[in-house]
DNA sequence: GTCTATACCCGGATAGAC
DNA sequence: GTCTATCCGGGTATAGAC
């Protein structure tokens, strides 16, 4: 079919991401790991950003994935989350750091991702933001190498937790 | 003084960065706002990277006397925090997405900024980064207008404090 | 559907004249 | 201490031949 190039595309994209980070993905280097020039890839990939989407979109379903699957308690959802971002640092990033492009994402999509964690949370949608956030914040530090050498990681997810539960 | 240029550079730098992102702040730009060409800029600076470092220094100075003028609990200092990350959200960013050039920086200015969170945490280090967490979370989320349209984010604030006070 | 060539940007930084 | 000229690199994307 005539998405086949695309979701290679994408797949090769992801690898650049993951293996090195953002700047490593241009559309120079796509082209060459499909076997062609950067020219020859716009006969089949309209834009870059439209391969970001696909990127942002693979993210939230993994992660949301990853989230639904385990027991549905702050602690586990936690742990859930945070092994997903650490193991997809890049494609984390990509997926929090910037506007989501809602109008090109599946719909239902970010809705189902935060699922758990708004039932974690009784239906509390302010409750689940700031818990989202906690974790948010916590990852977004560890994958920025932002907290101080001497931080206890695993000690400080356990007072995000703690707080959260009590 | 011999430093009187490089202070120039850097609030220059700071200009840019502040109205413009980012990517406003290049060596051709600042020289051309200082009435020179970028070559000449390096006669005064070495690199670019030591103009980022006084920009982080700068921002971690003022977000920690920013924390230390309010009364002290959790939310006030929430406030302040909210209130100084948003009004200066490009310099926030560059201090906190990013590991600190601890080595470049002012001794102590780390541990000055974190003091008055830690102070609300009773010392506790693992609660204190927890609720950093929190907080650094809540405020990238807000800048990179990563939220849902709809989501009330004065509430989210508001959970996020109940969580950590009760 | 691929290619080469190219257009158009941008960046940090240096050499060497004055 | 300023300049011009330049080096190096990068990027997205298009035109037009084949």
């Amino acid at each position: 079919m005539a998405e086949d190039r695309v979701t290679q595309a994408v797949a090769v994209a992801r690898e650049l991401l993951e293996a090195d980070g953002p700047d490593a993905v241009s559309m120079r280097a796509i082209a060459d790991r499909m076997g062609m020039r950067a020219p020859s890839l716009y006969k089949h990939v309209p834009d870059k950003a439209t391969l970001e989407v696909h990127l942002i979109a693979a993210a939230l379903a993994e992660l949301g994935q990853a989230l639904r699957t385990d027991r549905g308690d702050l602690t586990s959802l936690a742990g859930a989350y945070r092994a997903w971002a650490t193991a997809h640092p890049h494609l984390y990033t990509l997926a929090t750091a910037q506007p989501l492009p809602r109008d090109r994402l599946p719909e239902g999509l970010e809705d189902e991702a935060a699922a758990p964690l708004l039932a974690a949370c009784g239906g509390d949608q302010d409750r689940a933001r700031a818990a989202w956030a906690g974790a948010h914040g916590l990852v977004s530090l560890e994958l920025a190498d932002r907290f101080p050498p001497d931080a206890d990681l695993d000690a400080a997810w356990g007072a995000f937790v703690a707080a959260f539960s009590g």
